[in-house]
DNA sequence: ATGAAAGCGCTAACAT
DNA sequence: ATGTTAGCGCTTTCAT
């Protein structure tokens, strides 16, 4: 009878194999779930597993078998909270079904995101999870020759072959338009996301169909560039606030610029929102912690990683199963940084 | 001559082997910088792979080598912003070193901190990074027996051979306690994190040791129970308020928790700082988008994440030198969310 | 149903 | 300095 284990030596299936008393690759079909095992003996050998307090070498594992339970996710940053919700959903979703997770973060600087796409194919990962890339076409299309699982998150490229995970980005802008309009606004300030992104683009196009809708004009002083990081949302703001006419709410194209609006708002000395308006996206969890509170466009963050945590997982099982994007709804969600306009 | 890696077929060091015409041990002692190799012969194997564009095998390699160069992180949660800091320093050092980062998420559930680790130390990683956990004593002690290395961010555990990355808890709390006072507070409120992390235990001390010091009672009511996070915040200030004397400032054990106690001293209609100041300790990057900005100690989160890899990498490279845990000073942070009492 | 045996791609010990 | 070879722990194919 073995010893359970000391913790100086790693089992291997050989020693449940004695253990148990028989071949080593019954071992592996009881590990494995496969048939052609007697009941009798799948249970032997269970018992003799838990005895000994086996742990399958994933490694060897995968370089035997091909697959190694493990899926990469590529992501910018993790300091806004955007990315922790959605990681929380990719959790959820992996554990449930055994795989482990192996980080890859760029911090925005865009060569990095080549650097590791080429490793995580040739390396531990059997698919890929990218959250909200910038001009992803170049490595993406690594990925698509090389015929490598991956599902994009809040990413909508041209191509339509790939699995993308995305909230309706542009009805979302629109609904908050409709809102705004309805509540009296008529100059309404609009601060861009990176245009390089699907999410950048759709949320400025949401802003522009809601005005032509509503026979406001487009004015293009009203729009001002940004990248979705909290300093851009300042200066546009500080831009907006200098014009002849200041709008009387401000759009950004996520929470983060729109803490920065209220910051620069808060430093010309206006109440937010008596004196101007402030809208944001995505719904991040400090958008709850700011004061006021941020009116916004919720994006289901957390769903969205475990949507396509399981897109990706389908894939990997079946990889000749057909599967669609999915674009989850948004919801606007009123608190009081945003008012009547009169 | 061989052709370009169309992405069809994985180069492996025979094709390398083959394509330069040597040996493939060869190849193998130059992917991995070993001598006894003549330069000739070696810019020959390095043009073949990268003519190539050979990428190594993870797996196999550290099934052959016993070294998988991926390095584990365990942590709670990514939704603050606190452990996406301490991950960008991480990150940082572990790209300059050629290693991959497994993300394990433990969501405050405890039980899966210990499934984790189990499957960690048997798996893929050849280190384990462990920021803030609650209570590891369990867990730390399989980590110990089996001479795993790891290393504690942000915990003091009572094993001083542990290796851990702190910051200056107590003093942080002291400095904080030393400008509150000094500004003429005398009924200081205080929410105590968990008390089961040495953060939490340790931010408590220094508001005692800090009120004894000058020379002030210690008010057992003005000390309420919390748990880092933010309703415990909101739900302490509340009780704080109903005092008879309610405090004039509020002191949280951490910024997420001064969010709550913002919340609840706006509920009851007074202003920040007039009526009641409140000071945090992290320093997270919401601590600036509140308003009013928050005052607070300011913990090196980044390089927390920085040195605890440098000290973890060296205990993997070699495992006799001899390492001392490091503890990093901390920072008090004036911004508008405190004031003087008058 | 079960066992034996051939690799997976690589490192490292051993020859030469 | 270079080549040969034996595993690392496992999956999978092929016998039986």
């Amino acid at each position: 009878m073995g010893q359970p284990n000391d913790g100086l030596k790693d089992i291997t299936i050989i020693d449940i194999a004695q253990e148990a008393g028989v071949s080593y690759s019954m071992v592996s079909r009881v590990v494995n779930n496969k048939e052609h095992v007697k009941p009798e003996k799948r249970e032997r050998v269970l018992q003799a597993m838990a005895r000994l307090g086996y742990v399958a070498n994933q490694q060897a594992r995968s370089l035997a078998g091909g697959r190694s339970n493990v899926i990469g996710l590529l992501v910018r940053d993790l300091t806004t909270g955007y990315t922790g919700e959605i990681i929380r959903g990719i959790d959820l979703e992996l554990t449930a079904q055994q795989y482990d997770l192996m980080l890859y973060t760029t911090h925005n600087r865009k060569t990095r995101e080549m650097v590791h796409v080429t490793s995580i194919v040739r390396g531990l990962a059997d698919g890929l999870l990218i959250i909200l890339p910038t001009q992803p076409e170049s490595y993406i299309n690594t990925l698509r020759q090389r015929n490598y699982p991956f599902v994009l998150i809040d990413y909508q490229g041209q191509d339509t072959e790939d699995l993308t995970v995305v909230s309706a980005n542009q009805q979302g802008a629109y609904q908050a338009m409709q809102y705004l309009i309805e509540a009296g606004h008529r100059r309404i300030g609009f601060i861009t996301g990176t245009l390089e992104t699907s999410a950048g683009t759709e949320r400025l196009a949401g802003y522009k169909v809601a005005l032509a809708n509503y026979g406001l004009p487009i004015d293009p002083t009203l729009i001002q560039g940004g990248d979705f990081l909290q300093p851009s949302g300042y200066q546009g703001a500080q831009k907006l606030l200098d014009l002849e006419v200041p709008p009387s709410v401000i759009f950004a194209s996520n929470d983060v610029q729109a803490f920065g609006v209220m910051e620069a708002v808060r430093d010309r000395g206006l109440r937010i929102p008596q004196d101007m308006s402030i809208v944001g996206f995505d719904d991040i969890p400090q958008a709850t912690q700011v004061h006021p509170p941020l009116t916004t466009i919720q994006q289901p963050l957390e769903d969205m990683g475990r949507v396509a945590t399981r897109l990706l997982i389908q894939r990997l099982q079946d990889p000749h199963v057909s599967l669609a994007s999915v674009v989850l709804s948004t919801k606007l969600v009123i608190r009081q940084s945003s008012g009547l306009f009169i």
